[in-house]
DNA sequence: AATAAAAGTGAGTACTTACTCACGATCTTG
DNA sequence: CAAGATCGTGAGTAAGTACTCACTTTTATT
């Protein structure tokens, strides 16, 4: 438990210093072809031959570099789980509280907008993780751990420095960043697998739905 | 595609009158026996031979009361689904408008509460749902067709008639019920996946997160 | 009680699965 | 350039896989 803990941390640290691995040409091919099936028919209903055949390789090259078809999951999900909170670990995050943000809006917004650009450009690693990570338990435990340890509790002092300058209401931390959370992957949910032809301006629609965040839907003669 | 849609409609219009196909023994302990794997493992990841195993009967007999094992998936699925929605398809859905409820916030928090009873009492067959809908191409379409033309399309008319009344602020209708649906839809899977330990009382819960829904997490110095 | 229909069985089938391994090709390093 | 390590291969394997079918057992109908 504590060896899993310190290898997403410390793959979490390799990430901040933009440390990539040495991959050879075919084993590039072979996650190329692996995120593109795993995210079309799922990790279960996918076969090795598969991925072998659509990254043009014998099936025995994806066995040379990953142990198992399990494996090579992991070495899909884990970077991109890891990537999917590392701004919320930088050293910078606690100081955002009293440098550029101050009002409490400005702050949401820019969170949004960096983690819905984050989403658009990585759309197939993001389905595999949501796919995938409620079946493998290691997957589960190395989420829950980041989103309670890392984005949670960053997420809470924040919160907490803005309801002391009386920006935010008094409710507990956690039900107003699950609510501001809830907001945003509802909108991109909605949007990106559920209407994605209707095409909309991202940065618009962060700023109306930031909007009922803040003010609520309630008319006058409420 | 107009079969499909007339199916689940057929589906829909018996929910409500309550009419269950009358199901021999062993066929309800394969439906059993299927839902409890299909939620713990997923649907590809999940044998014949096993559901078979755990149902205790021979294989040959699924096949006997389900043409494939995709057929058997589906004979699970769709009806939640239809259960899922079935409530905003009643008659007296619209005429909610005038009738029971004449504050905004006791309309939304009737709808929370009964959906949310319903989620927990059909936790396993909502997961299976969640999971398998993105794999099944005649799932999806079935699914936002119901979301589309069901849902969205009565909900919009009673968010407009309470925007009538003052009560709710003039923002486009369907941005409004996204929001309370992320709000609600975020409420049930924090505290049902991710943090089951964490005990609450459902109904305060609903309360104080509809708080927030109306009136938004702005605080007076905003 | 006789007959038909439906439910249940389990061995069998054709095929796919993840994974191995002995061997040749390519790269790295002295 | 020699030698060892790494990379790449594809035929091969044992263990499933979803599904079938001739058969027996149970249930419904007359």
């Amino acid at each position: 438990m504590s060896e899993r803990k310190e290898q997403w941390l410390e793959e979490l640290i390799r990430l901040t210093e933009g440390d990539e691995k040495k991959k050879t040409d075919k084993q590039a091919k072979i996650l190329e072809a692996a995120i593109e099936i795993f995210a079309e028919k799922g990790f279960a209903a996918t076969s090795t031959s598969e991925i072998a055949q659509k990254a043009g390789v014998a099936e025995g090259t994806i066995f040379r570099h990953y142990k198992t078809k399990k494996d090579l999951l992991l070495s899909i999900a884990g970077p991109i789980a890891s990537k999917l909170v590392a701004p919320f670990l930088a050293r910078d995050f606690a100081k955002v509280i009293d440098l550029p943000y101050e009002k409490a809006d400005d702050f949401f917004r820019s969170v949004a907008r960096d983690r819905l650009r984050f989403a658009r450009n990585n759309e197939k690693l993001i389905r595999i993780l949501i796919h995938e990570v409620p079946f493998q338990p290691e997957l589960m435990e190395q989420m829950k751990a980041m989103l309670t340890e890392i984005v949670a509790a960053r997420m809470k002092r924040v919160v907490e420095h803005f309801q002391n300058q009386g920006q935010l209401i008094e409710a507990p931390p956690w039900r107003i960043v699950r609510s501001a959370a809830s907001m945003f992957i509802g909108m991109i949910i909605f949007h990106v697998i559920l209407a994605p032809d209707f095409p909309f301006d991202d940065d618009e629609e962060i700023d109306r739905t930031l909007d009922l965040l803040m003010h609520g839907i309630s008319g006058r003669k409420a």
